[in-house]
RNA sequence: GCGGGCGUGGCGGAACGGCAGACGCGCCGGGUUUAGGUCCCGGUCCCGAGAGGGGUGUGGGUUCGACUCCCACCGCCCGCACCA
């Protein structure tokens, strides 16, 4: 008799021996075909949490199957592993980021292991080695050479108890300082960009060929959020030399124009406004600059404190008529020409701000009968419109935009969403920007020679929150590398979503000290064939990374024909508990570890694969355990099957085992496929319970063997460290189960001869009647109508119609 | 407000226009056991003794046939939110 299912000790076997046998490292010239197998990489926050985990079952899941079935699978693992947590921890402890980080490191590593999750960990890379520093910095100058990174004045949130900036983040919902409880305000300062507005369109048009959640590319595609419509000058009544440049999604409601608004930092204020009015606008652009972000984006507030009048009119150029310019905390100066011409009839916006002010209101386009109270912002006839007149919206739109070209007075134009990456942050634990200011030539490059450039170790944390960078002369003082002299280092690092916009290229190619990677090495493993991660990135890292894949391409650094990073990407579900998410902040972790010292790994895994589909969010409740407890009796009885401990009894049983084998082949395949691991779990388990009978019936021999075989074959991806057991047990000491081939399911036995035929009268079922499974048409009405129950349901009536599906329904249709 | 998604037993869920509730949890019963636990077997949508009938948020439609497709409504979740 054999001993029982010992999780403890055969999960510690295996994962010893996987380490010594290097297995799931892959090299670059392997010759199978290749599989780009990614699960995003972690921030290192300690020990795995059940995100982790279910983000790594189904990444391993993913490589275990796809190597058995014979592809070359390159599965790295790195670690993002700069950001503000480990600098906040050293804020509060005085010691440097690095060792804590480090030992973060080795934490999630160890629990990883303990998953049983299999990475080609040579190719490790982490955001804060030096050597990937350097290659960082080295992309951040081909970027900045190629203009694709820029040096601009920004409004960023200021903290004035901190003395410091702060990511949006960092700004709690009530507009103050995460750190100090301040009041954060906006202060204009010279900060790093990335040019990602100049791929907005690529980035729109290349989402329709991507694999991905429709919901991710929708959320990418309103991130980016392309309109079109046209510019044109207002003219600046009794001043030839002014106008005024208006946005407009609607030209075809210009004739309904009955005022202009400007947004309150615009350079063109202090020219419009008149003596009389200067008090009163001052007095409004004052209040607006020190007003946060949180409460000028609310809709809260009387509207009548939300703008003033400028004393200026302009002409709208399409009547000739003067209107009055205001300005208007509602219009933003970082969208389209800063200000807009005002249609208070198809604008719900400019139809509010016209009622606070008393301002006319002309309709252009007829509402639908009984249509009053507000704008009306949907398709009708044009009216008071001139020429526009009876026109509808599309055509109305496409002729006003005409005309202003004809008359040279604007142009068709496309405006964005999508603004300019600003990476820079003034903090010390990330990637340093590799700059120097020199009094003669302002920003410079440091030379490629010199990179990398990092952070020093002898540093002082302050509890203000500042870099330390900002006070440590040695790293401060340089020369400029164009004439020698004295010259500064930016102390700014860059925003972390760099280091993650290029780390799945590096992983190609991690041991290149020449360049960030070789592009033959990109090319050969890119795109990523299955990027697994969290919906929580769907907008900022993914449209990163795939800007950077673009520009990096279109600079040579990148394979040429590489447009997108990942061609497939799933987005698992949440971990929620009491219907919050899960997470270190709430302090709701459920440990994975209790688990792996108890029932182990497999059966953890089992439970995320099983407990729902991969997208959907997993609630953890008070049942969850007793649900894992049920995993891990499943896995049990597996152990006793492949052992042989289930006893047998007499009798044939092992009639059609080899039939129904190759069906649990066809349909865990499939399921496999589709993401569907929780149907094949189950069909997994439908199987153990059929073989428990086949076995109690007399079941044995060859049969028996090829169906428990098949069995772990199909769930060593799911569950690797039982099944490797139980393979080494039934097939001696250097058989692999994981080194097995992907079982195939034989058409010809998947097949059935006979099927349950379905006898239904108007759609009800009547009886079921087994059949061969080439049964005809004729042969199907022919049976129904003999069978017994069918007769006495019809009584007496014939069927007017019969519908017939060889071979598994047949549909008799009778009248009343 | 705009956009996306989802509503199926006590619970997680299954069903790619064709047998609603696979599989599991829980619960009920039986067997093994000195006992408990483990393990093995059976049952478990509702009404009905049964034959049968009803049932996938609500109402309508398409279809021989709808959990599935279409329309309206109700409810929940997520994203964006003064973007002109």
């Amino acid at each position: 008799m054999a001993e029982g299912y010992d999780a403890q000790a055969i999960e510690r076997k295996w994962q010893a021996r996987w380490r010594e046998e290097g297995a799931y490292e892959v090299d670059n010239d392997d010759p199978r075909p290749p599989f780009y197998c990614l699960c995003m990489y972690p921030y290192p926050s300690g020990s795995a949490h059940q995100g982790h985990v279910r983000n790594y079952t189904f990444g391993d899941l993913i490589v275990r199957q796809r190597t058995m079935a014979g592809h070359a699978v390159l599965s790295p693992m790195g670690f993002d592993s700069f950001g503000l947590p480990a600098e906040n921890a050293a804020i509060k402890t005085g010691a440097h980021p690095r060792p804590f980080t480090d030992g973060r490191i080795a934490q999630l590593k160890a629990s990883i292991e303990r998953l049983g999750a299999m990475y080609d960990w040579r190719r490790e890379v982490r955001s804060h080695d030096p050597e990937y520093i350097r290659w960082t910095q080295w992309i951040f100058l081909r970027l900045l050479e190629a203009g694709l990174a820029y040096r601009d004045r920004a409004a960023v949130n200021w903290c004035p108890g901190c003395q410091t900036v702060l990511a949006n983040e960092q700004v709690l919902a009530d507009g103050t300082c995460d750190r100090s409880g301040d009041v954060v305000t906006k202060r204009d300062l010279e900060q790093w960009f990335f040019r990602i507005t100049a791929y907005a369109d690529q980035l729109l048009d290349d989402l329709d060929e991507l694999d991905w959640p429709e919901r991710v590319k929708v959320m990418q595609r309103n991130w980016i959020g392309r309109s079109e419509g046209a510019e044109f000058d207002l003219p600046v009544e009794g001043r030839p030399d002014l106008a005024l440049r208006v946005f407009t999604t609607r030209p075809d409601t210009s004739f309904g124009m009955t005022y202009a608004v400007v947004a309150p930092e615009h350079p063109i204020v202090p020219e419009l406004t008149t003596d009389e009015r200067r008090e009163a606008v001052d007095a409004f652009v004052a209040r607006v600059r020190t007003e946060t972000e949180v409460e000028r984006q609310s809709a809260e507030g009387p509207l009548e404190k939300r703008g003033v009048f400028t004393g200026a009119h302009v002409r709208n150029p399409f009547n000739g008529e003067p209107v009055p310019v205001y300005l208007a905390d509602y219009v933003l100066m970082g969208y389209g020409t800063g200000a807009i011409m005002a249609v208070p009839g198809e604008d719900q916006r400019d139809w509010d701000f016209a009622k606070a002010y008393d301002l006319p209101i002309i309709r252009t386009v007829q509402p639908p009968e009984g249509w009053e109270g507000e704008a009306y912002t949907g398709d009708g006839p044009a009216v008071n419109s001139q020429w526009l007149d009876g026109l509808h919206k599309d055509e109305a739109v496409a002729r006003a935009t005409e005309w202003l070209e004809e008359k040279g007075l604007g142009r068709r134009t496309v405006n964005y969403r999508l603004r300019d990456w600003l990476l820079s942050r003034q903090r010390f634990w990330g990637c340093p920007i590799p700059i120097v200011y020199c009094g003669e030539h302002g920003a410079v490059p440091v030379p490629e020679d010199q990179l990398p450039v990092l952070a020093p170790d002898d540093v002082e944390f302050r509890p203000t929150g500042e870099s330390p960078l900002k006070f440590h002369e040695g790293f401060l003082a340089s020369a400029c590398p164009t004439c020698g002299q004295p010259a500064t280092r930016e102390t700014d690092t860059m925003d972390t979503f760099v280091d993650s916009s290029w780390y799945f290229l590096r992983f190609t190619d991690p041991w290149n000290r020449e360049v960030p990677f070789d592009p033959a090495m990109a090319a050969r493993w890119l795109p990523v064939d299955q990027y697994i991660g969290g919906i929580e990135h769907a907008i900022l890292h993914l449209m990163y990374a795939r800007f950077f894949t673009k520009a990096l391409s279109d600079l040579g650094v990148a394979p040429k024909d590489l447009r997108e990073p990942f061609s497939r990407l799933f987005t698992q579900g949440m971990i929620r508990m009491g219907g919050t998410k899960m997470s270190k902040s709430k302090g709701n972790l459920v440990d994975p570890a209790d688990y792996f010292d108890t029932v182990g790994a497999d059966a953890l895994r089992l439970f995320h694969l099983f407990v729902g589909p991969p997208a959907d969010d997993v609630d953890w409740t008070e049942q969850t355990d007793e649900v894992i407890d049920g995993c891990a009796r499943f896995l049990a009885r597996v152990w006793r099957l492949s052992t042989g401990e289930v006893p047998a009894g007499t009798g044939d049983g092992g009639r059609d085992l080899r039939q129904a084998t190759h069906r649990l082949v066809a349909r865990v395949s499939d399921d496999y496929d589709r993401w569907s691991y929780n149907t094949a779990v189950a069909a997994c388990m439908e199987f153990t319970n059929l073989l428990y009978k086949a076995v109690a019936a007399g079941a044995a021999g060859e049969d028996l063997d090829f169906a428990i075989d098949t069995l772990l074959s199909l769930m060593a991806p799911m569950t690797p460290h039982i099944t490797a057991e139980l393979w080494e047990r039934r097939h001696g000491d250097d058989a692999r189960v994981h080194a097995q081939p992907w079982p195939q399911a034989d058409p010809a036995l998947v097949a059935t001869t006979t099927e349950t035929m379905v006898v239904q009268i108007n759609g009800k079922v009547r009886d079921r009647i087994e059949v061969p499974a080439d049964v005809g048409e004729a042969e199907m009405e022919r049976l129904a109508l003999e069978s017994e129950r069918v007769r006495a349901a019809l009584d007496g009536r014939t069927p007017a119609r019969v519908v017939a599906r060889p071979p598994k329904l047949v549909n008799l249709v009778v009248e009343g």
